[in-house]
DNA sequence: TCTAAGATGGGT
DNA sequence: CCCATCTTAGAA
């Protein structure tokens, strides 16, 4: 696919004030990079969303640090943080100047550039390429240092799929990672498309489920 | 200065 | 279950 092919989403889109229901928005986009001259993209397949003001598991929530400064910037940049000493998490940070929300991006089903992926990676299979907050990062080069690029700039966008694949179904749940967080770790605010295999962790299924029986 | 803990991932 | 790995934020 040719670049010009991946157009950027609206500044409009990231200044919107529900950081929640951008993080449902962002399933089915596609997250873009283009570094020295090698492009790589992959559809958004899971998300979750944090909100500075209202929820304890949000790193912008008890204090402003030099860390998440980037996060109070206008909507529509890149907020990336080295997590556990190894990985960069990339989030997109939302709404006006002032207000800290992000939403992490947890999961990418690879879609061009499928060879760099896989230069960039340590790992055989298509499935381990992506589908982990820290895992896409390295895939598509995404490290720390670029953490308040601006998203309509020219080296990390998302952008509107060409084929308007909006046909399907949204599971949500809690989020991953964030026990601390008290009563906003119980918050559903983590979304991602169903039965997709780059999803880091799918939900547990029920006894009967696993087996491979009908629900109720 | 010192230190505990972390929005993970890969292995056993 | 275990642990690599190192920044960050808060304490001293």
């Amino acid at each position: 696919m040719n670049i010009s092919a991946y157009e950027k989403l609206p500044l409009a889109f990231y200044k919107r004030d529900d950081v929640v229901q951008i993080a449902r928005d962002l399933l089915g986009k596609i997250l873009v990079t283009h570094l020295q001259g090698k492009l790589t993209a992959g559809r958004i397949v899971e998300t979750e969303a944090y909100n500075g003001r209202n929820d304890k598991a949000c790193h912008a929530y008890y204090k402003r640090t030099p860390r998440t400064e980037v996060m109070y910037e206008e909507g529509g940049r890149a907020y990336v943080y080295l997590c556990y000493g190894i990985h960069h998490l990339f989030n997109v940070v939302t709404n006006e100047e002032g207000l800290a929300d992000a939403v992490l991006i947890r999961g990418l089903e690879p879609l061009e550039g499928l060879d760099q992926m896989f230069g960039r990676r340590n790992v055989l299979s298509r499935k381990k390429l992506t589908s982990g907050p820290g895992t896409l990062s390295q895939a598509l080069g995404i490290n720390r240092s670029m953490s308040g690029e601006n998203l309509g700039g020219s080296s990390i966008w998302i952008a509107q799929p060409s084929d308007i694949n909006d046909n399907f179904e949204i599971e949500t749940d809690v989020r991953i990672g964030v026990d601390y967080a008290e009563e906003d770790a119980l918050l559903p605010w983590r979304f991602y498309i169903k039965e997709n295999d780059f999803v880091s962790r799918k939900k547990k299924k029920t006894p009967t489920e696993s087996r491979g029986l009908k629900s109720s």
